[in-house]
RNA sequence: GGGCGGAUAGCUCAGCUGGUUAGAGUACCGGUCUUACACACCGGUGGUCCAGGGUUCGAAUCCCUGUCCGCCCACCA
């Protein structure tokens, strides 16, 4: 394992800003030409170069080399070609480009899909408005017409689309781009379809489905959004066809009584059992209809008197099949009374006809009461048009046997959710599955290839489009008009993409995909359903790890939408604040697939970040001047240098766990803390000491380590940042390949340093306890004061050969050890283990109020001695708790008592 | 009606298989333009970890009960 990144012998990216010297064939060695950084970051001035750069050096392609690891496969999650992208797709595509740029320069072949969606009705619908603008509806165009102007919004919104993602700085391969209505997919499509009806996993059958009128379509369960709403609830006389009596029915929709087949009432009722088998009289209309017994009567409810409307309701419709009702629908599919009904509201949407049925109800007496009402109402998720259960006739999937193998695939661990608590969704749905309605009575989208023969009436579902009825020879062959739900071809773009049904070389490389990264509110419509797809047409799960992100809402907790306007535009925030800021500042946000609360101003924490990555470089490409760079491997080391390079390796550490973990969260915080806490604050301050010294072979070591660190600190934060990193990386000494296609940092043992972890944390002990007494005494930060160090037998040569540095870092031009004998008088200590450090500025300060702050902290010290003393003392933790833990307290305790003595007699010193 | 999740500093949240003196960012207070960064640096204030019970030597962490919030699913006319 290689220490540092070897000097690259090629140059294959010259961007158009270091100039390397002419004729420097390694330039590590050589003396350094000053580089300069411009002075501020500015991401607008390098993204969109460094975007070119990546694409046209064919750099987001996989590459295979050689050493025979696990490709690395993410298929995007394609965007509708409604519109443009939300900050939805910013997060989830951030994501994924970081998981992409990681495993890429991990060395495995690493392959991005991208691609979009044709979605449908959302698409069909964008262009009605259009058209409606103009007065114009659908069929004033044709079918063909309208086609035509849905691909042209298709483009247009296409070409927005995929440059958005790539300001985003997705590394998606654009050469295998797909859409769901291309060629290839249409081909996925049929062949599924086909496949499903031969394996009888298909019917066509007259059912009640969901009816959007306004969309003049079938909408599958999912795709109806329910609402509680007040409406009325109605109870109505129905007299016995006999004259003997009545019965009195409730319901919420009286406009729905022409269209009743019986009156249920429970078969244990005994106020009704008598007149199960009679009929009754429908009001208004005269019709006889049955009363039945069905045990789905609640007794309770209303009057215990069910009216049974087969055609617009959902339970009616199963109570209609168990007693072979009829059905009669009395609403057309645009949402008017039909013919079925009286002449007084044909032609009425329900809501009038409502009213005017309960007038004529009342106007005639057989209303009997009104009450309000609450109950859920189902609207349309695409134009919130109140959705009617309407009878047609449509295609189904028959999921139980799909469903089936998707939950054995999860039960073995072929699947994993992170997290793991969406396991129970999916669980939950597919255990409940319902027959997916699947198609749609619109145009845009794929034709179902089913055929009726005209004369015969005989069905042909076939892969060829047919000429002649295969039964009676007929060539006349109507096809169903109706298209697929856009979903029918999303369950297959895992491996519709890589040229299913096709066996290309990409299908059988790249399936089945690594992860799939997306949110919560398409487990169902889409996670649930291409794993049952995979599995029934691949024989494999087509994805292993699931990741679900969180929604990214408002700083209220919101849902980010249209009609709320809190919504925040992803190119708005790439605009002014950059790819790397938006992408880092959502990584760093992601807790464990949480929402994320963010506004504009959010974005700050990457931004400030990046800023911090640029000033940090350009320090020290300005002390490069002159410096001779040697081998960061071999040179020697200091402590400053082996702690950073423990630190480092820690941050590697945590890096690598939590990407196995999908922990956005913590490998963002890992890289950076270990950046800005660790590198910029304490390494690169105590750098300072070896840059401005006189010593040259000490500045030029100290360069090479700046540099080395630097290097590998930026391969470190590329896929999180991958502009800055990308940019930087540039413009760093020596020719170099891009970074992308570098190599990603490996944890590595040999860094592993202990006495240096330790050490650098008593050097850093002893600087934070001098600062903060400077500060506390507002001691000018510029004045230089007198320190001498008296160490306990504890700290001996644990501070040695940090002297100036640690001189430097608490500003004194007179930093010692304490000499055997010598005088503390006129100095303030800080107690800290291992060392007492006296600070000589009590003429500069208030005695008293020293006094009063050395009291204040031995006090808390003593408590804190206290508790850990009747702890120990403790016979029960003494003996169940483990050895290390009871160590461990001892140590501690042990240490607190060290510091506390000291403190102590000096006080006490101090006082007399 | 069923299921899931959340409640930790003023705010937004980390705290993973129980063992810290409970952390970060931000806000706030004080100080610094210290030859990279004021998008910065240095220091500081701030917490009965929702309530109550239990398990344990030990609970923010595990279990139970309750309260409050959020989400998903569900056909009560």
């Amino acid at each position: 394992m290689t220490l540092f990144v070897e000097p690259p012998s090629s140059a294959e990216y010259d961007g158009d800003h270091r100039a390397p010297a002419a004729g420097e064939p390694h330039q590590r060695t050589k003396n350094v030409k000053a580089i300069e950084l411009p002075k501020a970051y500015d991401p607008k001035d390098f993204e969109d170069r460094i975007y070119a750069m990546w694409k046209d050096g064919g750099h987001f392609e996989p590459k295979d080399n050689g050493e025979g690891k696990d490709p690395f496969v993410i298929v995007i999650p394609p965007p509708n070609v409604t519109g443009v992208l939300h900050m939805g797709h910013g997060l989830n595509n951030s994501l994924q480009d970081i998981l992409i740029r990681y495993w890429r320069m991990k060395g495995r072949p690493t392959l991005w899909v991208p691609g979009t969606d044709h979605a449908g009705i959302a698409t069909q619908n964008v262009v009605e408005r259009r058209l409606k603008e103009k007065g114009l509806g659908r069929h004033d165009l044709g079918r063909e017409k309208f086609l035509e102007e849905t691909w042209k919004v298709k483009e247009e919104h296409h070409g927005i689309i995929t440059k958005q993602l790539e300001k985003i700085g997705a590394s998606c391969d654009w050469s295998r781009e797909r859409f769901t209505m291309d060629e290839g997919l249409s081909e996925a499509v049929r062949e599924v379809f086909v496949t499903l009806y031969e394996r009888d996993l298909l019917y066509k059958g007259e059912y009640l489905v969901n009816w959007c009128p306004s969309c003049g379509t079938a909408l599958a369960d999912d795709e109806v959004d329910h609402e509680e709403k007040t409406g009325g609830l109605w109870e109505i006389r129905y007299p016995l066809s006999d004259g003997s009596g009545e019965l009195v029915v409730a319901t919420t929709r009286p406009e729905t009584m022409f269209g009743d087949s019986a009156v249920a009432v429970h078969p244990e009722d005994d106020r009704y059992k008598h007149l199960i088998g009679k009929t009754v009289r429908l009001p208004l209309c005269g019709r006889d209809v049955p009363v039945i017994a069905d045990a789905y009567v609640d007794r309770e409810f209303g009057t215990g008197c069910l009216k049974i409307t087969p055609a617009h309701d959902p339970n009616d419709f199963e109570i209609g099949n168990r007693h072979k009702l009829e059905r009669i629908s009395v609403m057309n599919g645009d949402g008017t009374m039909s013919a079925a009904t009286p002449e007084f509201i044909q032609g009425m949407k329900a809501k009038d006809a409502r009213k005017r049925t309960v007038e004529e109800l009342e106007a005639q007496g057989f209303l009997v009461s009104h009450k309000e009402h609450v109950h859920q109402v189902g609207h349309c998720y695409r134009c919130s048009t109140v959705v009617e259960p309407y009878l047609s006739d449509q295609w189904f999937v028959r999921m139980q046997p799909l469903a089936e193998k998707a939950l054995a695939a999860w039960r073995k661990g072929d699947i994993t959710f992170y997290p793991k608590k969406w396991e129970n969704t999916y669980r939950h749905w597919l255990e409940n599955i319902r027959d997916w309605c699947i198609s749609r009575q619109i145009w845009w989208g794929h034709r179902i290839p089913a055929w009726t023969c005209a004369s015969c009436g005989e069905l042909h579902v076939e892969r060829q489009d047919p000429t002649q009825c295969k039964k009676c020879g007929s060539e006349e062959l109507r096809r169903d008009p109706d298209v697929l739900d856009t979903w029918f071809s999303s369950w297959l773009w895992p491996f519709s993409t890589l040229g299913w049904p096709e066996k290309t070389p990409d299908l059988s490389k790249f399936y089945p995909t690594t992860s799939l990264v997306t949110g919560y509110d398409i487990i169902f419509f889409w996670v649930a359903r291409m794993i049952m797809a995979g599995l029934e047409f691949m024989g494999e799960v087509p994805f292993k790890d699931i990741y679900i992100t969180g929604l990214v809402r408002d700083k209220k907790g919101r849902k980010m939408s249209k009609s709320l306007g809190n919504g925040i535009d992803p190119l708005d925030v790439v605009d002014t604040y950059g790819a790397d800021a938006m992408k880092f500042t959502l990584a760093y946000l992601s807790a464990q697939g949480e929402d994320i609360p963010m506004d504009m101003d959010t974005t700050k924490i990457g931004s400030k970040f990046a800023n911090k990555i640029w000033n940090a470089t350009r320090f020290i490409l300005m002390n490069l001047e002159g410096r001779q760079l040697g081998d960061a491997k071999t040179c020697e080391k200091s402590l400053a240098d082996r702690w950073i390079l423990h630190r480092l390796n820690e941050a590697v550490k945590t890096v690598a766990s939590a990407m196995d973990a999908y922990r956005f969260d913590e490998m963002s915080h890992a890289v950076y803390e270990f950046f800005w806490n660790d590198y910029c604050d304490w390494y690169v301050e105590c750098a300072k000491g070896g840059l401005y010294g006189d010593d040259e072979a000490e500045k030029d070591r100290t360069a090479t380590m700046l540099i080395a660190v630097l290097e590998e600190a930026l391969r470190l934060m590329h896929p999180f940042l991958p502009f800055i990193t990308e940019e930087i990386w540039s413009k760093l000494p020596g020719t170099r390949e891009a970074l992308i296609g570098t190599s990603y940092p490996e944890a590595d043992s040999s860094r592993e340093d202990a006495a240096a972890e330790a050490a650098f944390k008593t050097l850093s002990d002893l600087v934070r306890g001098v600062r903060t007494l400077r500060s506390e005494f507002t001691i000018a930060p510029a004045k230089q004061v007198k320190v001498r160090v008296e160490c306990t037998s504890e700290g001996k040569g644990v501070m040695d050969g940090s002297e100036s540095i640690a001189a430097m870092l608490v500003r004194s031009d007179d930093f010692a050890f304490l000499e055997e004998g010598e005088s503390t008088d006129g100095s303030l200590a800080v107690v800290i283990p291992g060392y007492t450090v006296h600070v000589f500025i009590k003429d500069l300060i208030d005695v008293d109020a020293a006094l009063a702050r050395f009291r204040k902290s031995l006090d808390k010290t003593l408590k804190l001695i206290e508790g850990k003393k009747k702890k120990l003392s403790n016979e029960n933790f003494v003996s169940r708790a483990p050895e290390d833990i009871i160590a461990k307290e001892k140590a501690a305790l042990a240490e607190m008592e060290d510091t506390a003595q000291r403190s102590a007699a000096y006080l006490t010193a101090l006082e007399g």
